[in-house]
Parts: C-alpha cells; structure tokens; sequence
DNA sequence: CCTATACTGAATCATATGGTTCAGTATATT
DNA sequence: AATATACTGAACCATATGATTCAGTATAGG
C-alpha cells in the first residue's frame, strides 16, 4: 500500500536539504518571494554562490524561479515535500514497532530477574 | 514556540538519508538487526563500503553497532528523525501559508478583473 | 550614450563522498 | 595448529560539493 518513490528523487531532496543554508534559504521564500541579490545578502555570500544554491534546490524541484529583466525572483517550487515526510513517517512506524518488541523483550527480562536477581548489565 | 534544532544535526541526518543505499540499511534494521556481511551482501557491496555506510548512519545517530566475537551487529539507533519530521512539517505549514496566500491574490485579481478587466502581470 | 546593477558562466580550489582493492587483525571452526 | 570468516584501516580513484574570483552579458536609470 506504500506508494513507492523514485530513490533519485528523494536523493535530490535529501541531499538539497542537507545543507544549512539551503534550508534557510527555503524558510526564507516561505515568509516572503525573494531575488539572488536579496537572498546572497542574506545569507552573506557571492552572488554565484547563492545562484548555486537555488540551482540545487530548482533542481529538487523545491524552488521556481523567473528572471524577469534583470531579476531572477525565487519561489517555493510545486514540490513540498510529501513524499519525503511520507518516507520518514514510514521510517518512524518501523522504528516504533522495533522498539515495542524491545520493550516487550525488556518485560520479559525484568520478568526472570524477579526470579533471579539482577542481570548483567549488557 | 518552534524548538531550535542544532544545524549540524539536520546536515548529518538529511545527508544521511540522501544515499539509497543507507535508506535501504534503515529499512532493513526496520525489519531485523542485522551484521555488515549480511547487509552488504544484501547490497551487493563490499564489506568496507558497507561499513562505511553503517558509520555514516552511526554518526548520525540513526544507528547503532556492537561488536560480539568477530561480527558487528547494526541496529537501529536512539534517533528516530523526529526532529527531521518537525523540520519537514514546518516547511510544509509555512508552504501551505504561502500557498494560501496565493490563492488569496488569485482572488483579488479576479476580483477587480470583474471592475476593469486583466491586471498587469507583477 | 553612459554607468550601475543583477545576474551568469567558466575556472579554480579544498574537501567530501561513494566506491574499490589490498593487507592486515581477531575470532571461529575443524 | 591450520584454515576460514568477519571485520578494519589505509590507500586510491573518480566525481561531487561548497565556495571563491574574474570576466563577461543584459537591462535599468540618468
């Protein structure tokens, strides 16, 4: 029933938000559109740096961008991350059922310790 | 209200999830603890490019290893992404904010276009 | 027309990443 | 004791990443 995702996809993604500044960057155009110029000032680097970083983030599909005369203006993108919060809910749903059985295996060892006495540690 | 998250947590974990590879080690630690021999067989790797991977997710938290005798055994770590969740869902508020505020404007311009007809683009 | 602004692309650089091979060490197995 | 197994670490390689500088091009404003 989980819909399957294309792993270059999610790689993008992931990797786009891997970085500090990228994910400030996507904070940023959630508050307000913004230029490279405005974003690079921001963010206190190049203008080249800055176009890279969008570049990454078009590329993930996170971000738009239109260039109109001499101003490219920078937008959030179509994409808004589902499939990755999809990933990591799945993820967190098997983590949960690992640590249930843990837990249970925990019970089961606190149940012979009141036979015993104290196990060892590890 | 939003929790200050550490930077370089987010970078360490998001780059750890961008590698299919290592996507698929935490699926499969889902299922069943496992050793590297077992996983790199599984990804058809060689041992050392397996535990490479494996340190990468240890670093990250998102596993955890010990060694018995001479076989590694790779868990599932005390981290399970949730402060990578709450980041994603941030983003996605903050997404939908703008979405909505999008609309808003869709609205007004539709709304004079029925006074004056089409508006200037910008 | 002239100049400032906004971006773009190529080149460069240091470091990181994903993978390998090869040569070990430590532990099981026979 | 001898051999097989499981991992580990170093070295290497190709490519990617994050950042810069420098030299452009295109557009806006005076």
């Amino acid at each position: 029933m989980v819909q399957y995702i294309p792993a270059a996809r999610l790689d993008a993604s992931f990797a786009a938000l891997s970085d500090v500044t990228r994910r400030g960057v996507l904070e940023q155009l959630g508050r307000a559109d913004a230029s490279i110029t405005e974003l690079a000032g921001k963010f206190r680097m190049t203008l080249t740096g800055m176009k890279k970083h969008v570049s990454v983030l078009e590329q993930a599909g996170l971000v738009t961008t239109e260039k109109v005369g001499r101003v490219r203006t920078c937008r959030l993108g179509a994409r808004h991350l589902e499939e990755e919060a999809a990933w990591i809910e799945r993820y967190r749903e098997l983590w949960a059922a690992r640590f249930d059985a843990l837990d249970e295996v925990v019970l089961e060892l606190k149940e012979k310790e009141r036979g015993h006495g104290r196990q060892k540690k590890k």
